[in-house]
RNA sequence: GCCCAUGUAGCUCAGGCGGUAGAGCACAUCCUUGGUAAGGAUGAGGUCACCGGUUCGAAUCCGGUCGUGGGCUCCA
């Protein structure tokens, strides 16, 4: 009498049941394996426990760790089980929210005292407890009413807000609960708390209820875990080899850049070998600038406050900006952006639509207050030099100069050693100005060019300016985390405000467009982003120091200096270590430098003409004559190529 | 700005429940002239971030300020 339902496989399969089994029992009866990695299941689209039971035919997929919703289920009960820790260790503790995030999970507490990093050791202990115990995770629809009540008794007044939303939404109102731990949840949640084998917690941090700052600060714990131990491992892992590229560390190992007490901060010093590396960015980049139909112009640092107020920065920017100063009765205004100077070149003569497209581009320094909090080595300061460029073109031209830009900018990254890039299309926010068709004009060149650039993007809806739609591109680094470089935006609101015309050719007055683009984004960050990926060892064409000399004995010193001479006569950047050192002193400092080539001279060498290269991070030496390893390096640099 | 952590020699860090500090590296001088990731000796170097308080006495305890790190928010 038992009913029959058609269930749907994600391959297309189509498999038939009694009706009211489990999800958990489908899996089983597709595999064995299955079963043992199903984390929850989905069915219909809508993400369930592996215990609902199954009356209809429907489309059917289990969730596995492999995948990004099966991990997130996996997170979400680890938070749980977290939550469920604190609760037992710390009374008075109120829930606040704790999602999955990209890797990992949080909890959001509000407790009577802060927690410190050593409580995170007896949160852990009593999770493992917890774990072991392997409580099975159960779910429970209420009315709003019971869910209500249930929350005030247990004395959540965050989920009973929560609660208000979740009803005002016209969800159905879910309670998990595992042991005698009662949350107000969504799910799906894993069958039992014993799936979660390896975990870690990682940090505690502030957080506000809801992001807002006006709302009480609550106590977040970040963690992650694993279906596996090795998995955890693996995390633990990476995040060693981040930091082992830290931008910070190796900016002070290699003696690149520095933020100092005394010189405030998020104000970078950059230093010499860290300055050279600034000079072959931007030589490349103007150079490329030049041959790719751009000019180069300079703006001041500082202007009259009344171009900040035309421009609107001081109503829509002001929490960026540094207080104006006085000179000689007049206020000024140190720039945070570099658009209205571009704008008023632009201003100072008629242009004519023979001249267009216009594209000026500039290294343009600017500064931003940032809240001293968020301040992050050269990623994130208060003073930094954005490779800005405003082009101005007529309407008809948009496509064709978008297309341009998105090919140059990919040019660019590939050529500092970016192969794999993310792109976004940002569209109308709700909150926006401009002409309806302009927004749309701009929005299709932007897709177009996307189409035609052959890339793949993805779509943020309503996430552009409010003056504008736009492209991001982010790099992918050596491993494999993203950057945002490249923005390229269209500006409906600066061309409208400074009241830009150009002549067309039926003689009349017309607005251009005017798109606002850098695609390195900040020298300072770009530098950071490129010092990690590299690891510090820069490729040949951007290191500071491209060969150093090495000379076994004293008494070939000379003939070093000759070799060095002749590496400068070829163009080449090199260092002479003439110490009374031993060779293996030397050139452990030289791999420690990251230094790409060492030229060791002993007296076999210098009799013959030669050099011993060894290649930084590699063993193998090879015998040369001098002008043959020197034509090689040279051929490296100019190619660009490690 | 807020929460947590943190600030000892140029760097990396020990120490210190109150009696004016220590290592390694780096630096200087000398010895050593040695073929592929640290040769040896000697020496110099610190108002223990800054300001204030408690105390006979503070680097150590307390308060504040500044910096740094991890978050929140925002963004290049």
């Amino acid at each position: 009498m038992a009913q029959r339902i058609k269930l749907t496989l994600p391959d297309g399969k189509v498999l038939e049941f009694a009706s009211g089994i489990t999800a958990a029992g489908v899996a089983e009866a597709i595999g064995a394996g299955l079963a043992r990695a199903a984390l929850a299941a989905v069915v219909d689209g809508r993400a369930v426990d592996l215990s609902t039971e199954l009356d209809h035919d429907a489309s059917f997929e289990i969730l596995t760790f492999d995948s990004r919703a099966g991990r997130e289920v996996f997170w979400h009960s680890s938070a749980h089980v977290m939550a469920q820790a604190v609760k037992a260790l710390y009374p008075g503790a109120k829930l606040a929210i704790g999602p999955p995030i990209e890797e990992g999970f949080y909890y959001d507490f509000d407790l009577p005292s802060p927690l410190t990093e050593d409580d995170l050791g007896r949160i852990e202990e009593r999770m493992k407890q917890l774990i072991a115990a392997d409580t099975t995770f159960e779910r429970r629809e209420y009315s709003a009413a019971e869910a209500r009540e249930l929350f005030t008794r247990e004395h959540e007044p965050y989920k009973v807000e929560i609660l208000a939303q979740v009803e005002h939404e016209g969800e159905t109102i879910s309670v998990y609960t595992q042991g005698g731990f009662i949350d107000l949840c969504r799910g799906p949640h894993l069958p039992s708390t014993g799936r979660i084998k390896a975990f870690k917690l990682l940090a505690v941090a502030g957080a506000y209820w809801k992001d807002a700052e006006g709302n009480p600060q609550l106590q977040r714990i970040y963690g992650v875990s694993y279906p596996d131990k090795k998995l955890l491992q693996e995390f633990l892992v990476r995040r060693e080899e981040a930091a082992r590229r830290d931008h910070r560390k190796l900016g002070k190992e290699l003696d690149l850049f520095s933020l100092q007490e005394e010189g405030g901060g998020g104000l970078v010093f950059w230093h010499p070998k860290g300055a050279l590396i600034r000079h072959q960015i931007e030589n490349f980049w103007r150079e490329e600038h030049l041959k790719n139909g751009y000019d180069l112009v300079y703006s001041p640092h500082i202007a009259r406050l009344n171009l900040w107020n035309r421009s609107g920065h001081t109503d829509f920017y002001a929490e960026s900006m540094y207080p104006p100063f006085d000179i000689e009765g007049n206020p000024y205004q140190l720039k945070p952006m570099n658009c209205p100077f571009h704008i008023l070149i632009y201003k100072s003569r008629l242009h004519s639509y023979r001249e267009l497209p216009l594209r000026w581009a500039e290294l343009g320094t600017v500064y931003r207050y940032e809240r001293s909090g968020v301040l992050h080595g050269l990623m994130r300061v208060r003073g930094f030099t954005q490779d800005d460029a405003h082009i101005f073109c007529a309407k008809e031209e948009i496509e064709r100069e978008i297309a341009r830009t998105l090919d140059f900018s990919l040019y660019l990254l590939r050529a500092f050693g970016f192969q794999q890039m993310k792109i976004y299309l940002s569209t109308r926010p709700a909150k926006s100005i401009g002409e309806e068709a302009d927004w749309v004009k701009a929005e299709s060149s932007l897709r177009a060019a996307l189409t035609a650039a052959g890339v793949e993007y993805a779509i943020d809806e309503g996430a552009g300016a409010f003056y504008g739609p736009k492209i991001d591109i982010c790099v992918r680094d050596a491993i494999g985390r993203e950057w945002q470089c490249t923005t390229i935006q269209f500006d409906f609101n600066l061309a409208e405000r400074f009241d830009l015309t150009y002549v067309g050719a039926d003689g009349n007055r017309h607005r251009p467009f005017l798109v606002h683009r850098a695609l390195l984004g900040s020298l300072e960050r770009f530098f950071g982003i490129l010092i990690e990926h590299y690891a510090g060892a820069f490729p040949v064409w951007l290191a500071p120091v491209q060969v150093v000399v090495l000379p076994i004995v004293d008494s070939l010193n000379e003939y070093a200096g000759r070799v060095q001479q002749q590496l400068a006569a070829a163009g080449l950047r090199s260092q002479l270590d003439e110490r009374s050192e031993k060779i293996n002193l030397k050139i452990r400092e030289a791999e420690l430098a990251k230094i790409p080539y060492m030229f060791v001279i002993g007296a076999r060498e210098a009799e013959a003409g030669q050099v011993t290269v060894r290649r930084h991070g590699r063993k193998e030496q090879k015998v040369v004559d001098l002008a043959e390893a020197i034509a090689d390096i040279v051929s490296t640099d100019r190619q660009k190529e490690q």
